[in-house]
DNA sequence: GATAAAACATGACATTAATCAGCTAATTTT
DNA sequence: AAAATTAGCTGATTAATGTCATGTTTTATC
């Protein structure tokens, strides 16, 4: 559900006219933090992770964006610098620049968008504040099973139960916040209690509510 | 700055009529988080806090409010349910109710309004990727040094350097993501460095850019 | 003002998770 | 295809931090 779906025709089109498309392949840098955005970007084709770098200069990844998705809208909208970097984890991740004037007027115009971008923030400002309080209160091993459940809602499963996103172990820390050798083997731990299989970079969730109860998630 | 300095006259006489006020004691209850709420929170005199209660019980302290900022925006604007409840921090803290639909039909009529929401919505965004980074990359003593930089940010410091607000350790083991233990120690850790005095729950900021220095940020 | 309760403090210990080292497997480059 | 680089894996060790126990001080209550 798309802020664009709050859009009439003719805005829809207007945006099409003005809008560049650019294609990028797997780690290609959309935007880098602290630099200022004149414009939106809306996922068209593949995905994006954002992720700020830290003091020791460790990646940390903040959210993924997918089709549909917008990203960039927080510094656009704060007119701060971005706060984040944005890279693609995909081949063929294509991506729609819409200008800062587009968006500006139809916020103005359109109430309905207005307020799905009220909403779409406030949403994401409530996810942040659940991940701080993980962050800070939960131990590694249930971090990880939850960045597993909180994936596959993301990026959902195939047939198989395999989660529809490929990471590195690397970026699966990055995500926790832990080390990736820790990763490493809370993957086989899990893989150990049959609650996911493991090939590469594939994940099959093979006991869900098992791996809910790991996280210690009740919701 | 608060939101409401983009109101005109006549907004705020209508605000003022529309909305009640309320006193709260030290500890009391302002909203639960799991609630709805049916309009925002403006504080107009002494401290709150804004906490979930984790998988364990245990409180992390996501925000603080003090006179002139609003709360319970967040889970008014996405219509979910309250992400945080918050309790006030100070006696004879006053804080007024705003309906719901005094709010929406401001955000409707005045643009300057709406934006000064999706400008401190977009802030706050950025607010919380930074706290995640934090939390995820960082120990606990340049956290906790980080948080006491923040607090002085927050609610200022007297002429004697005082930082403006009385927490109880375990409140800031609640923001730092910590056991109250570790906060004690490295309290006199810090006050052995001649970093900050402390008397009570006062804390005295004698050398800033040490603090900086150990909270590792560079901005 | 005595008593109870809560907050603060400190030491000992246990646990978690990071770091380091070395090794193998898988990709990518030449 | 060989070489080089990167990613994944495992064990040993260390460092960071949480937990538990206990005592002291402060604050609140009767």
């Amino acid at each position: 559900m798309s802020v664009f779906c709050a859009l009439s025709n003719e805005q829809v089109e207007e945006i099409d006219n003005s809008k560049g498309c650019n294609f990028y392949n797997k780690g290609q840098v959309v935007f880098h933090e602290g630099n200022r955005t004149n414009g939106i970007y809306c996922i068209n084709k593949g995905k994006v992770k954002l992720f700020q770098i830290g003091s020791e200069g460790k990646e940390q990844i903040i959210r993924f964006a997918k089709p549909g998705d917008v990203i960039g809208y927080r510094a656009l909208l704060s007119e701060e610098p971005l706060s984040a970097s944005a890279s693609a984890i995909e081949d063929d991740t294509t991506i729609c620049f819409i200008p800062r004037d587009q968006i500006f007027s139809m916020i103005a115009q359109n109430p309905n968008f207005n307020f799905k971008f009220l909403k779409m923030l406030s949403h994401e400002l409530g996810e942040a504040a659940k991940i701080i309080t993980d962050l800070a209160q939960k131990p590694v091993r249930e971090r990880l099973a939850e960045t597993l459940l909180i994936l596959k809602d993301t990026f959902d499963m195939d047939e198989e139960k395999n989660i529809q996103v490929k990471l590195s172990r690397e970026e699966l820390a990055n995500i926790v916040g832990t080390a990736t050798e820790s990763v490493i083997r809370l993957l086989s731990e899990f893989k150990k209690d049959k609650l996911i299989a493991v090939e590469g970079r594939n994940i099959k969730l093979l006991n869900i509510p098992g791996l809910t109860r790991v996280a210690n998630v009740f919701e």
